[in-house]
DNA sequence: TTGTAGGCGTTATCAC
DNA sequence: GTGATAACGCCTACAA
């Protein structure tokens, strides 16, 4: 850390208290108008630049807040942090950022570091590895603000946002069956996390709604990447041509990339031979050879409400728990088997 | 913040001092194996969690690094966060993450936000935006460090971490005037900042190697957007037929996904009527429906080498203050006209 | 309107 | 190996 002017020295070169300049810095009413200039001039000369972790200390509050995010680079998190960003920015706040990386390890242990470093408060949107949920209470009974977005665990006390994941999963896998494909398999994620337990049940609900009977061979686990879906979505085409799926609900639409993948390497032709559809809507789904039919979830937006959730648990004492839903849309393009590619 | 245990409360309920639980923590060697043991036992039972607060404030030494970022969810930077974040974590720091969107002012301020919160240094990658380089200055003159990555200030005594963006310009262009193409415009960044000149520079300087003589009307601003290349390619095109450029050299890949847009819904096409190559091989650029010849620009690299020469200038006092300039590779698809869609 | 005293939760330093 | 004390830089609370 640098070394710098303090509140002191400023006082002492104005020939004033510390706490003159403190309450002239912070526009506190009770100052002298020429005082309160003379210290804002001497401030800029001085190049004083006040220590938040001192502040910090005393009023404990840092104005931070902490994001933990399975993944950073991908698909939803850039937009979802991005929004997060901007109403963090217009509140004054910052944001420290940590990254899971899908581990489980990992995630308790940022958690630990943010706690430690005394944020206000807590973004997260849990990793996808088998877990324990006191690492959440914990942070709950500590009195720190805990909100998840997209992945929650829910009836721990603390606010959610996300999207209606079973009715999603259910909405698309009903498109799928409007198109008369009665064979339908689903790519799920890690069947630990809530999420993927939401979306199976989506897909399930809409094959009984439509009278098709669930066959268990035909879900498989395929985690929420591009890796899982084509290894997930290879053990599905092994199958012999009668009992292969002629569509897919993929999780999420890494997972239907990465078994777009398996189809087109085995020869398959989509949406001819298998159709399927995804969850995300991905800035590559619309740019894929087959552009791919898929729910859009609204990151920018889930982002911008976590953040002005949490930002309100920490600033109004009794802001109410509450799970935030956010709205998706069906965006129909040809991987579903809508419409063939015009050229 | 939270109401927490503190070391006092440990030591009072162990009847031992402050220092001891401290230095028990703290991996002191100067600590009986067996009180250490049962400060441990205490720590966990209380559920004490070290306020880095106030060890920062007495130390002087946050462990958190800053980040500022003109982006934060497409193309370049999603990326480099990711390389940042992966370093910083083995090294057992924490980022701050902030956003200029571009804006200088916004820059600024976020700059002064992080000085205040004292972390150990920052890595930035500047905004677009007109700007006054004694911001940068003045945080080095304060003793923090400070590192460019992607788009840098040089000479002020800032490390800096980027590829060599004059040679790709001229290796990009040098590749489309090889089709044979002389009548070549180039899509700039902001000519305020130094990337942006580089580029301009590396183009004319393969426009000169090869004899064909630079015009300035073949040059328009098209800043680092999707938006600004649709514009500035909207401009270009309504030359005449005989004055419009038969190429196009785009400051970056979301600056050329613009101008394609330009160009199609013009009815012309790609590279038939206007070739088109980027820099950057964002994750859109192969799977636009005239793949993007490019050159390759590794983000997640930079990032991570940006985070090791920050964590180097913060720990060794003496760190050499270098250009970092890392590979680059030209990426050659079909929007050059090299090769023709299969299909 | 301004100043003084005390403390926020740690660690550095020196003593035992 | 352990403890007492004084910072670190600021703000709260109270006094003038």
């Amino acid at each position: 850390m640098i070394k710098k002017i303090t509140l002191k020295q400023v006082a002492e070169a104005l020939d004033v208290s510390m706490m003159t300049v403190s309450r002239a810095l912070n526009n506190n009413p009770n100052v002298d108008k020429r005082t309160k200039e003379k210290v804002i001039k001497k401030v800029h000369e001085l190049g004083y630049s006040p220590n938040h972790i001192a502040k910090s200390l005393v009023q404990k509050k840092t104005r931070t807040i902490g994001v933990v995010v399975p993944e950073i680079a991908h698909s939803f998190f850039p937009e979802a942090i991005r929004g997060i960003e901007e109403v963090v920015y217009r509140e004054g706040y910052q944001i420290m950022l940590t990254h899971s990386a899908e581990n489980f390890e990992r995630e308790a242990a940022a958690i630990e570091t943010l706690v430690s470093k005394r944020v206000d408060g807590i973004l997260i949107s849990v990793a996808e590895s088998d877990k324990d949920i006191s690492v959440y209470t914990k942070v709950l009974k500590m009195g720190l603000q805990l909100v998840f977005f997209d992945r929650c665990v829910y009836n721990i006390g603390a606010s959610c946002v996300s999207i209606n994941d079973e009715e999603s999963a259910r909405i698309i896998t009903k498109h799928l069956i409007e198109h008369k494909y009665k064979s339908i398999a689903h790519l799920s994620g890690p069947l630990t996390i809530s999420i993927s337990k939401a979306r199976l049940n989506g897909y399930k609900k809409a094959l009984q709604q439509n009278g098709i009977k669930f066959n268990t061979e035909m879900v498989v686990e395929s985690g929420f990447h591009e890796e899982g879906g084509y290894k997930a979505m290879s053990q599905l085409l092994d199958f012999s041509p009668q009992k292969r799926p002629r569509a897919v609900v993929a999780v999420n639409d890494p997972s239907a990339f990465g078994a777009m993948r398996a189809i087109k390497e085995r020869g398959l032709s989509i949406p001819k031979d298998v159709a399927i559809v995804g969850i995300s809507d991905d800035i590559r789904a619309e740019l894929m050879s087959i552009p791919l039919t898929t729910i859009k979830q609204p990151a920018y937006e889930e982002g911008k409400l976590a953040a002005k959730k949490l930002i309100a648990h920490i600033e109004k004492k009794k802001e109410k728990v509450e799970k935030i839903v956010v709205e998706t849309q069906l965006i129909i393009r040809e991987s579903c088997g809508c419409r063939m590619k015009s050229n």
